[in-house]
DNA sequence: ATTAAATGCTTTAATATTAAACTATTTAAT
DNA sequence: ATTAAATAGTTTAATATTAAAGCATTTAAT
């Protein structure tokens, strides 16, 4: 995490570009999670209503995966979510060891609200680029995700 | 965070590019976690090591900055690397309200070890980028983060 | 010189996160 | 049909994180 490592010219570049990646994202990152929070949701919270408002009813399982943690973290992240009434649970019928988690009314409302807002906010943060820096900074992202995402495979 | 989202095509080429760029830095940043915690440390006190090593002596206040970690969490990452012997803390005689904070002789020797290692790991998979792409990546990240952080600033 | 504001750090309370152990249920193998 | 393995979700314990309040010290204003 240093421009101080003295190392060969391909651990300089790669290093170099990696705390690049870490900081832009962080970045625009911090700015939609100060929106999220004023509206008084968490991270996760937020990752959750966004997966189900665009891809409809999921279970516990399925959501762990879009927002990338632990199987423990989203009964608790689903249980804060039923407290503020956001979301509802109920039992499949067809498989009872799953939920199928869905957006309440109050959710649903949310949401849509809060949604192209933070849209509008990332846009923003983006207008540093035109849209062809964009493509290629997608293009480049999406080639070092997919490569990393092969070598985790591999194992 | 969804590619279902129905808006104008900035908006619709910014959200995309988030995205990736957020899989992008969090899949990197994965398998070095993964190495770190493989040590016995968490991100924080790695952090914390690496920038003594390659900046030097610091008090925690700068090292908060570092890490971008609030104040009181850099008291606990602290403590808990005073408690395995990794870092020294001394009261500063000119102004009594810092300490030194810096590396002890087994600090220095894990950080010195581990550190080339960490760099290995995010030059294998930055490899997926030839020496081109990975100039290309870094001038957008900076260019985005740099954007950003202006605007932060003036508000 | 005195006082007010700023700064550096610590403590506390609330929340988030994970890994691991656990229960309940379903699927697959025999 | 029975049993073993896999899967979905919950619980628990340990740790990390932050924001806010507090203490000590320094700096700046008068």
């Amino acid at each position: 995490m240093s421009t101080h490592y003295k190392g060969t010219k391909e651990e300089v570049s790669a290093l170099d570009c990696f705390i690049k990646l870490l900081r832009a994202s962080e970045s625009v990152n911090a700015a939609a999670v100060r929106q999220i929070q004023a509206n008084g949701l968490t991270e996760s919270q937020f990752g959750v209503l966004e997966a189900l408002l665009h891809l409809g009813t999921l279970n516990q399982n399925q959501l762990a995966g879009k927002i990338l943690k632990s199987g423990g973290n989203i009964t608790l992240v689903i249980d804060n979510l039923l407290k503020h009434g956001l979301v509802v649970k109920e039992k499949r019928s067809d498989d009872r060891r799953c939920y199928w988690i869905s957006l309440s009314g109050r959710g649903k409302e949310l949401i849509s609200r809060i949604f192209p807002e933070h849209v509008r906010i990332i846009t923003e943060r983006f207008a540093a680029l035109d849209s062809e820096e964009q493509k290629q900074l997608a293009l480049l992202c999406r080639k070092l995700g997919t490569a990393n995402h092969n070598q985790e495979e591999e194992k």
